[in-house]
DNA sequence: TTGTACGCGTTATCAG
DNA sequence: CTGATAACGCGTACAA
């Protein structure tokens, strides 16, 4: 390995020179620059990023933790961020926290541990005060897809009231009167406030909530078609929105073993717009989550608050928007 | 930050002693390790990563280089290989290649230069030689899906032949004589594989190879669309087999535009048993890529090689398995 | 504009 | 078993 050392020797400079033309580019002269840069080349001098991580206290690194790495909603949330990020020369690094409170929080110490500049943070089971605590700590992080008013600058979301609110009114839109609903857990504040959106537009068209139509899910996959046999034996409806993609696949699969037929006689609706809903049958009508521009937002944040470099200017709120396929009935009576 | 120093201050010993009793174990009485790790909880110590990284030459991280971070089927590989490396406090870096020699060439320097110990490589577009040429640097590294003869010790791989085989095994053994094929791009030697394989069970049913029944797609969905309708334009097949799932669900969306019953009036496969597979309609049949396995068999050929420790037999060749769902017609006439 | 010298927090090699 | 002390490769005041 071809150390700074080597290239002041053969330049002909002292190594804080050397060490100059790497970084500050400022007070050097071109003849002494050129000299060094063509030592560099020669010798094909690589900086050891190790040792500038030791002596400048910048590891160039973000740690990023995501529930899971497989998982059709964080791929495309990693994969904008590592570009991001790439571009500007920092690496990331990735862990999984399997939303669950232990392996959260190990992962995080994990990540702190390897001396990540900054954090970009998706949890589900940490709890409000950890992260409040946490983020008196000397790592800065952003939180993704959470909301805590005490550290709301830390907070990219989406408008999740509204996202619940758009898909029922295109339901109501539509002629449904009778809508079921499979929601989140209702421990976590996104499921809450798709709920309510949900509830407000139904308030808006004068249809009173029934609680008959309501089953609380856990956004799996399962939950879909459990909430769906439920609602089915227990009451009627000609639509169903449910709170994610996940779930409305399940429903949808458990609906088609019922010998319904899709959309005459059952409308479905998910949230999230992850990438496979185009490819169910029938084509999933959804909500869509600009999961890729939060995910460029937040390493955005990171770039801005932690290197200190400008960005286009940080957006903490985003706007869902509804995704017209054919899983829901047009007009119904 | 509490330092080393600070904690053999407080217990009363060396810097060594205290360095040892982080590493080593041996050579230290019990009686001190007692007063060095009190001091440390005391001080709530935590090593710098960084600083033991330089010090040892060893950053306990690993490259992982993948064509797209999003994308169903980088995502379990990366998720299994994460948690093995997090298991063992390695953590592992990520990139994307976008299957582009720039790219990747790129993306493997800026893991180099972020002092991987090892890699793990998934690439697509980069030459035999230049990952020969690259075999001879310092940084090892596992090719993931990609077979070169002169690092055959490097790689880990599906048996893409035997893959394509019992996909046009299954068709036959249902009845279909007719069976449209829809490759990958042939500079890809998985591709090629995938299509000897199934030309030989083709062979072995003697039934003769139709060109006409062949057409050249790039792997991406769309491909797969405009393949079958090239097919369905120019002959006659009662079943469609394509290399990848991607492909299928292109074909599928494709055949049932043109107003084709599924499975009745045609049957299709796929290859990979990507996890949206049994989403689509007819959950589809295809064979399955152990990607999951593999990525820890590579992660496990890292640590072996890498960190010399001990681990399970590394296996360089993974089985391909039929996965039967709905989208084949049994008993074909 | 350039060079000197020290510090970053550990590991590792010697003696003792 | 333990303690000095020299690396590791680079950044950065401070001095020149």
């Amino acid at each position: 390995m071809t150390t700074i050392y080597e290239v002041s020797k053969l330049a002909g400079v002292s190594l804080a020179t050397v060490s100059r033309v790497m970084n500050n580019n400022t007070n050097v002269s071109d003849a002494t620059r050129k000299k060094v840069t063509i030592a560099m080349k020669e010798l094909g001098y690589r900086p050891n990023s190790i040792a500038q991580s030791l002596a400048s206290n910048c590891s160039n690194s973000v740690g990023l933790l995501v529930s899971e790495i497989h998982g059709p909603f964080y791929g495309p949330m990693m994969g904008s961020i590592e570009s991001t990020f790439r571009a500007q020369a920092k690496h990331v690094i990735i862990a999984a926290g399997h939303s669950d409170v232990e392996h959260e929080q190990q992962a995080i110490e994990f990540l702190i541990n390897r001396n990540c500049d900054g954090l970009i943070l998706h949890v589900e089971a940490l709890s409000d005060e950890y992260l409040i605590e946490l983020s008196k700590g000397k790592t800065p992080f952003v939180l993704l897809n959470r909301y805590i008013p005490e550290i709301a600058h830390h907070c990219i979301i989406l408008d999740n009231v509204k996202g619940g609110y758009l898909a029922a009114k295109h339901m109501l839109e539509q002629g449904h009167i009778n809508i079921a609903y499979i929601s989140g857990p209702q421990w976590k504040k996104d499921a809450q406030d798709r709920l309510n959106g949900h509830k407000q537009a139904l308030a808006e068209h004068n249809i009173p909530f029934n609680e008959q139509l309501l089953y609380h899910g856990d956004f799996m996959e399962d939950s879909g078609a459990e909430g769906f046999k439920y609602l089915h034996n227990n009451t009627q409806f000609s639509a169903l929105i449910c709170a994610n993609d996940e779930m409305a696949t399940g429903a949808i699969a458990c609906a088609r073993e019922s010998a319904l037929v899709l959309p005459e006689q059952l409308s479905v609706m998910g949230f999230d717009n992850v990438f496979f809903t185009r490819h169910i049958y029938p084509p999933l009508t959804t909500i869509n989550y600009p999961i890729n521009d939060m995910g460029k937002m937040a390493a955005n944040w990171i770039l801005s608050e932690v290197y200190k470099k400008t960005t286009p200017p940080i957006q903490t709120v985003f706007e869902p928007e509804l995704v017209v396929r054919q899983s829901v009935l047009v007009n119904a009576q």
